[in-house]
DNA sequence: CCTGTACCGTACCGTTCGGTACGGCGTCAA
DNA sequence: TTGACGCCGTACCGAACGGTACGGTACAGG
């Protein structure tokens, strides 16, 4: 017997992969709403093999819910010597990737699909995401406001709410709305605009050189 | 044949509501898999009744999603001379329960609910929980801030932006922890202290008489 | 050549579930 | 009293699905 890839770490072959990817393929097509049978027959595989390299059902979600979070890659915020402008920059970059991953097809058919587990049943679908989705936000963000502070740029008590101030003033309700099949499909360059907007935003909350006398007048 | 409620008004009998509050009761415990059977038993009725009053198990869940959607009410908020402190604390109050009701129980279940329909399938789940959702938080919201603007108090040029930073602000990522399962909730005096710090970030953004200098900077 | 292995395709099994049919019971009106 | 009606409880049916078993094939190694 060959012991099963769900538990944890994946050596996975690439013949395994193209079935993730079917998947996946099929989780946007059709929710979760796809039999065993239907990702055997998109996969060309046999039922039996999936079952022999993944377990069950949840096997398989799960693994491929793991293969998907771990592709989506975030680019790297330099923390050379920041000016203003680069902190912007770096920003702004960030939020508009952040905006392009969390409206994708993908990404949204995997969210629904982990919802809908976290609400009815067990298999930490929703943990995963949660993981990979926010919390890595606020793990990558976090030594960039950090950094950001220490130049003097923004100015801040708790990193836990000034990332939760900046999710919120990035994603605002787009993800809400495109989970809810909201069909209107912000734009590459809206999101490029909202970004810039989101981050113009939170450095007037956040940012020590834009600080106007008192805090609220 | 009894002509079923499923198209659209609402002359429900209280037993009819009994029915929906069960339903409503089973989406909390089970998310939404649960059988019809299920529905049948706690709400000591027969399925034949569920079906000839719903229709089928889409017409029970839009029936179940249309009446709690119109159960959550708003506190009306006064348009009356506004004094800046009196915008702040409508924004405030509404800020509150908008979040209270957001992250109950209630709430993620069905949203959860719709966003798995709204993946798979057709049945405007989706549609109802956007438009009563976010849709309607929006439409509640505009008078108040053309009040606010004509009183001077806030400045912007779209109502809808305005709006959406609003959302981001208040909402943040406690509906994408909730729904993903976190199970940290917000106990009733930070969401008081949270919704009273984005109305402060808002107008910090967007109040008049706070307005530094140059738009960024 | 033979043997084992890994896989595909398909048939199969047990269960669950949506939806329907039927028998029985209480209620109300004539 | 009688009959019509609305509803409950349960039995029933057909379909779909998760999971398993089996036969067939290609290929590796000896």
């Amino acid at each position: 017997m060959d012991q099963s890839v769900c538990p944890d770490k994946s050596p996975l072959s690439s013949r395994q992969h193209e079935v993730l990817s079917a998947v996946l393929d099929l989780m946007v097509e059709e929710g979760d709403r796809f039999s065993m049978a239907a990702v055997a027959r998109r996969a060309s595989c046999s039922k039996e093999t999936l079952y022999k390299w993944f377990g069950d059902r949840d096997g398989l979600l799960t693994a491929t819910v793991r293969w998907q979070a771990a592709k989506v890659a975030m680019p790297p915020l330099p923390q050379t010597q920041l000016t203003r402008d680069a902190f912007a920059a770096a920003l702004e970059a960030f939020a508009a990737n952040w905006l392009n991953v969390i409206t994708g097809d993908v990404s949204v058919a995997l969210n629904r699909l982990a919802i809908a587990h976290a609400g009815s049943g067990k298999s930490g679908l929703g943990r995963i995401v949660l993981e990979n989705g926010p919390f890595e936000m606020a793990r990558r963000l976090e030594p960039v406001f950090l950094a950001g502070r220490d130049a003097g740029l923004v100015e801040f008590d708790s990193v836990e709410t000034a990332f939760r101030t900046f999710f919120g003033l990035v994603v605002a309700d787009s993800q809400t709305r495109a989970l809810l099949g909201d069909t209107s499909r912000p734009k590459p360059d809206q999101i490029g605009r909202w970004a810039a907007h989101a981050v113009a935003r939170f450095l007037q909350v956040y940012g020590a050189a834009a600080r106007p006398a008192g805090k609220s007048n």
